[in-house]
DNA sequence: ATAGGGTTAG
């Protein structure tokens, strides 16, 4: 009979043309979907069992295409107050495409209107969820406390889900006690759970709770941490201890389905530990594991690339980040320029900056603080001009960059010129950071005095960056009055760091303080665990290799001393002294040269000289600034062996071709 | 047919 075909719709054409709809994922599809959805209507009457569900798939997709006006359409077709569930169920569907477009507002609003629309639809364990969360990233809390205490009253707080989203909810809107008693008194708690109290508190900055949570989830007798868990903690590891971080890890090497965004989280960890050989090391292996890396992973990865100076790992995350199509991501540009400008590579860094189709203020600073490791201070403040002139707004950071260009290349005038507008004009408050360019850029080009009147109206407390760049200065220039002053500073506001060790103890030698120098050895034996080893690192194929001071473990140690012996006799021919004032004062002159002769850099030089065909560039990264005789060793080496040495310090990056550095010795 | 915790650049 034609005419019951209509009211007994073929459900096989429905279903087809549901999972149609499903398909719809993008605004591109919205014309089938339009389609899908008028034949639907004909299709199917509102009574037939299909037409909730199909109601659902339709806001779905309509969510899904951008489409949210036609989404909410959808909904307002359900007029009729007698079909509660079905109605909260596309009320929370629709809500849950809101919040995943991060219109919390808009789903918060919709939420509202639940209550009114008829006696039948009320919110649900699956509604609260989703608006707890909205709560939490409007930062609410008072609609926060009224959703959680009408939640209490239904009974609903028993809900797992509900549980951990309240929990939420209180920490982000600064509440974390709150949160930990909605925690305590969890009936059973699982693994979000815990990883919501992590993240409570990790997120408001009570890292070591957070780091107490997770140690005493760690330890429960069964407990499975999972990725969750690792991002959860990212935020309290910021300057962790090295055993919390060996735990993180071993929860991460237990977890027997490593998700990508555990990768992230853990190589996040490394980086931002300092821990930069394990970084690179762990992508590696995602690498070999066949992980395939997303833009977080490669974002994580290349500062520590810059770092190590990396330069073929850095090549090759940018040839992955090209094949798969991650480009232009300004978040990425950024992270490549720095990453290439670290690697001593301005040219790649400059190339990817001038491929941008947009920068921002990230961008800029990241090519003007290349120019300035470089050395090329003229262009760096050509650089900050033209930003300036583009109308962007410099930042604290971009001051930094352009500050210390200036100092890198002595530009008093210009730098002193940017100091000023930085207060008066953008009014930006001078922290350490710019203090210590000041510093830096003053006691280098010879103004001493002026340094110090500096350090003395500063209206912070001069931590001892700021004091170290002042005894540096005096070293350079010999000046003995002010360098007693910074080193009495030095010593005072921080005994336990040795990193100042050598030009303190020099300090005090050459004015022949002798019981001071003996305070400073002793300090340092006592505290002597919190001394930063120099180190230098090299890579070599798809390894990372480190040497320190006097390294007798590396494999090929026999040879790279043969080397090294065999380079040092050439350039002492050319004039190479080691300067043995560098180094310490109560040391047998002939102890001091060969203490000299085996530093890190010239280790790791002689290494890549025997391991890398001639002509190949030598990159070496050092973690502390390299000394006096280290520089003048390698311009000598660049020389005779006609190869470009990049040594990137912990200052700057010194370049250096045929006998000749980019920094002129100025540094 | 629907819900919770969680990551990236100077």
């Amino acid at each position: 009979m034609p005419g019951s075909r209509s009211h007994l719709p073929a459900t096989g054409d429905a279903d087809a043309l549901l999972r149609l709809v499903a398909a719809c994922r993008a605004p591109a599809h919205l014309a089938s979907l339009r389609a899908a959805h008028a034949r639907l209507l004909l299709l199917l009457h509102p009574s037939h069992p299909s037409a909730a569900p199909a109601r659902v798939k339709l806001i779905q997709a309509y969510a899904a295409c951008s489409a949210l006006p036609a989404a909410h359409a959808v909904l307002n077709s359900l007029c009729s107050p007698d079909r509660g569930a079905a109605a909260t169920i596309c009320f929370n569907v629709l809500i849950r495409a809101l919040t995943a477009a991060s219109l919390h507002r808009d789903a918060l609003r919709l939420f509202a209107s639940m209550r009114p629309r008829g006696s039948a639809c009320f919110p649900d364990h699956y509604t609260y969820p989703l608006v707890l969360k909205s709560c939490a990233a409007s930062k609410d809390l008072q609609l926060g406390l009224q959703i959680h205490s009408a939640v209490a009253k239904l009974g609903l707080d028993a809900n797992r889900y509900v549980a951990h989203s309240a929990i939420s909810m209180y920490a982000r809107c600064g509440c974390p006690e709150d949160a930990h008693r909605v925690f305590d008194g969890m009936q059973n708690r699982d693994v979000v759970s815990w990883n919501a109290m992590i993240s409570g508190f990790a997120r408001v900055g009570l890292f070591e709770r957070a780091v107490d949570v997770f140690k005493e989830f760690v330890a429960l007798p069964y407990s499975i941490p999972d990725a969750g868990t690792i991002a959860s903690i990212l935020p309290a590891m910021g300057n962790a201890k090295a055993e919390d971080i060996v735990l993180v890890r071993k929860a991460f090497n237990e977890m027997q389905l490593k998700e990508l965004i555990s990768w992230n989280a853990m190589l996040a960890i490394y980086a931002n530990n300092g821990y930069h050989v394990k970084a690179v090391g762990l992508f590696l292996k995602m690498e070999k594991d066949g992980v395939e890396p997303d833009s977080m992973t490669v974002a994580t990865v290349l500062p520590p690339c810059g770092e190590l100076s990396t330069f073929s790992a850095g090549k090759r995350i940018h040839e992955i980040i090209k094949k798969k199509g991650m480009l232009p991501n300004l978040l990425l540009e950024n992270a490549l320029t720095d990453m290439y400008a670290s690697c001593g590579s301005l040219k790649d860094a400059r190339n990817v900056f001038d491929s941008m189709s947009a920068r921002d203020v990230i961008s800029w600073t990241s090519i003007i603080s290349a120019y300035g490791k470089h050395g090329h201070g003229r262009e760096a403040v050509d650089l900050f001009e033209k930003m300036l002139g583009l109308g962007l707004e410099p930042d604290s950071i971009a001051f930094v960059a352009v500050l210390a260009a200036c100092s890198h290349a002595g530009l008093l005038d210009v730098g002193k010129r940017y100091f000023d507008s930085m207060t008066c004009r953008y009014h930006i408050t001078p922290k350490a950071e710019h203090y210590t360019c000041m510093v830096d850029l003053l006691g280098r080009a010879g103004c001493i005095g002026e340094a110090y009147d500096f350090i003395m109206t500063m209206p912070i407390e001069p931590n001892e960056r700021v004091w170290g760049a002042l005894l540096q200065a005096c070293r350079i220039h010999s000046n003995m009055d002010v360098g007693l002053v910074a080193a009495d500073s030095l010593f005072r506001l921080v005994p336990e760091q040795t990193g100042y060790y050598v030009l303190l103890s020099n300090m005090y030698a050459r004015a022949g303080r002798w019981a001071d120098v003996t305070s400073v050895r002793n300090a340092m034996a006592n505290k002597g665990i919190k001394k930063l080893p120099g180190a230098s690192i090299v890579e070599l194929g798809d390894q990372v290799h480190t040497f320190h001071i006097g390294d007798r473990c590396h494999p090929q140690s026999e040879m790279i001393y043969q080397k090294l012996d065999e380079l040092l006799g050439r350039i002492r021919g050319m004039g190479y002294n080691p300067e043995v004032d560098a180094t310490l004062h109560d040391v047998e002159e002939e102890d001091k040269e060969r203490h000299l002769s085996v530093h890190s850099e010239k280790l790791a030089i002689a290494f890549l000289l025997i391991n890398t065909s001639p002509g190949t560039p030598i990159r070496v990264a050092m973690n502390l600034r390299t000394c006096g005789d280290c520089h003048l060793a390698a311009k000598l080496i660049s020389t005779i062996t006609s190869r470009e040495i990049i040594l990137k310090d912990s200052n700057r990056i010194h370049h250096i071709v045929q006998g000749g550095c980019s920094c002129g010795d100025y540094w």
